[in-house]
DNA sequence: ATGAAAGCGCTAACAC
DNA sequence: GTGTTAGCGCTTTCAT
């Protein structure tokens, strides 16, 4: 491994001068020598290690995401929003994934990010086990929450879950509505039990208790929907379903085509999360759309004022709007 | 910051002791030191610096992988295979994302990785520039192009894309097809040129030489998809399109259908990936499968070998089977 | 069984 | 402008 000791002795400097000009630091430095150690570093095919500066600087310009890799798929979607944002102030993004439920690949996940120099960490719907909790508020490392909400103290930047399910109720309910399913919920973490809430709230509002059956737990995924659908059966009573997630909404979309029921004719279907995939299916999904650009902007804002310590981090909790896109897959109840 | 010395003086231990208790080094020292500097430890809620100790140890026992995000949705599927296999063998997985196609992009995400202790390097579908590569060479770090074939020496492990490109368009032609158009396709990196001369291969030896129109450029996106069938036209003379990516594939039915052209009645569609997006939608997707879990796992064994140094590479360039996976969007040609 | 000391590659005072 | 020195947090000989 070349390093700079190997360049200050090639061009007959000292490793520091070589550590200046290489950081491009205020041109304290004739022009030769910047041109010999630049050349030399080339021709010995140098090449920093940055882990060795950030040791010494106590400050690394990377931030983590921390990915739970449950089987919707925003996720890309905000990935590459956090990126840009963190490309513009000149810090470098890398990405580990876990599952969202397993405490031990969570662990693992996360001390794969804390137990190296990083600016941040951005824990992207990821419900942290309380021991993991622990483990990274301890990490003495700057984090945000996104897309998933919590309703102890951590920072989070999130959509309203309660509201998200409310809303997309009480939208099949305007339509007349009143035998309407919840699908491919995942209990666990807060999200699925605060849109079950806004669900069961949105209900009880035109005093209808669902019955056991309405509600069909799984786990966001393209499967769960096809299992809820299933479990709804041809001949349902249901007029309408609030999936869990776009993928799930598919799930019944597709499963219901197979029961030959006609979506939104015989079934009304709204998603949430507003991914590319609504408008790629048919019918097209009505969804509502979480806000996954102003998510990762802001989410790359807080780690970032953390690190400039200009400022506390004020507003730890905060909510960022949804919008109910209207497409093809909800219509006005028959009868 | 928590260091071995802050557990070491509070314990009245060497620091060199701390360290070789927390690293569960056989066990040459007292129950009872061992039992002090693990309480001391969670007291003082220290948190050891990885990048410190693989400066010193000169090794690291994460892999990194650099994703190229371009608008095909195959990276999930071989990300998680990495994983999975990456932590059998207690490595860490870290992930890059960059656009394939910007040089300047993509060297960040490449330095990224090499800048800091990696055991290794997985390129995802990246097409790196010639000077990116050259910095990859010099980066003394082993590497391994997954899903991209070359001409040049370097090492990769991938489908057979003239393979695939033949392969598709075969199926076609078997069907009875004769006019057959090739959309999506980005001529850019290998794997675009290296389909697309599959494609004319297959075409070549029906005697047939496909008209200009029939190959509608892109970037393997369901826009792209979109766009070529627009090209094609509601009247278009083809009866069957090879697709360069799924997404591209779903593109094509979705316009398809505005056109109000029944898939496969009026025009047969071939997708190429194979991913979960295949069984999603209407009609379901006829597709060549990439094997990406075999991809993934022989990515991070060669990695390992290399690790090891129990061996050099041989078989350096190396080709996994794809399969032709029949759905519903391909039938016999009309006339 | 544990301590002392050296050093990984780099940067940042502080000299000169 | 550039060299000297110290040290970031950790591991690893080599002593004892």
């Amino acid at each position: 491994m070349i390093t700079i000791k190997d360049i200050a002795k090639k061009v007959g400097v000292a490793p520091s001068t070589v550590s200046r000009v290489l950081a491009n630091k205020a041109d304290f430095y004739t022009a030769e020598t910047v041109a010999k150690v630049k050349t030399a570093a080339r021709e010995l095919g140098y090449k920093k290690n940055q882990s060795a500066a950030d040791l010494v600087k106590q400050h690394s310009n990377v931030i983590a995401a921390v990915v739970s890799s449950v089987k919707t798929n925003f996720a890309g979607e905000i990935i590459e929003e956090i990126q840009k944002k963190a490309a513009e102030y000149g810090y470098k993004l890398i990405v580990v994934y876990s599952h969202s439920a397993d405490p031990v690949e969570q662990k693992s996940a996360l001390m794969t990010v804390i137990e190296r120099p990083v600016m941040g960490v951005l824990l992207l719907s990821m419900a942290l086990s309380d021991d993991n909790l622990k483990l990274l508020e301890e990490a003495q490392t700057s984090f945000c929450f996104l897309s998933m909400g919590f309703d102890d103290d951590r920072p989070f930047i999130s959509s309203d879950d309660l509201a998200i399910g409310y809303q997309a109720t009480k939208y099949l309910i305007d339509k007349g509505h009143r035998r309407i399913g919840f699908a491919g919920l995942d209990r666990y973490p807060n999200t699925g039990r605060l849109r079950l809430a806004g669900y069961q709230k949105a209900l009880a509002e035109i005093g209808v208790t669902p019955e056991d059956h309405w509600v069909q737990s799984g786990d966001y995924s393209y499967e769960s929907g096809l299992r809820a659908m299933q479990q709804y059966g041809a001949k349902t009573d249901l007029t309408g379903v609030v999936a869990a997630s776009d993928m799930v909404a598919i799930g019944v979309l597709n499963q219901a085509h197979l029961f030959k029921l006609s979506v939104p004719d015989d079934l009304s279907v709204i998603g949430i999360d507003g991914t590319e995939m609504c408008e790629i299916v048919q019918p097209q999904l009505t969804s509502i759309s979480q806000d996954f650009y102003k998510m990762g902007v802001a989410g790359v804002e807080r780690l970032r004022q953390l690190d400039l310590k200009q400022q506390v981090v004020k507003n730890k909790q905060e909510f960022v709007p949804t919008k109910l896109i209207e497409r093809g897959s909800v219509t006005y109840a028959a009868e």
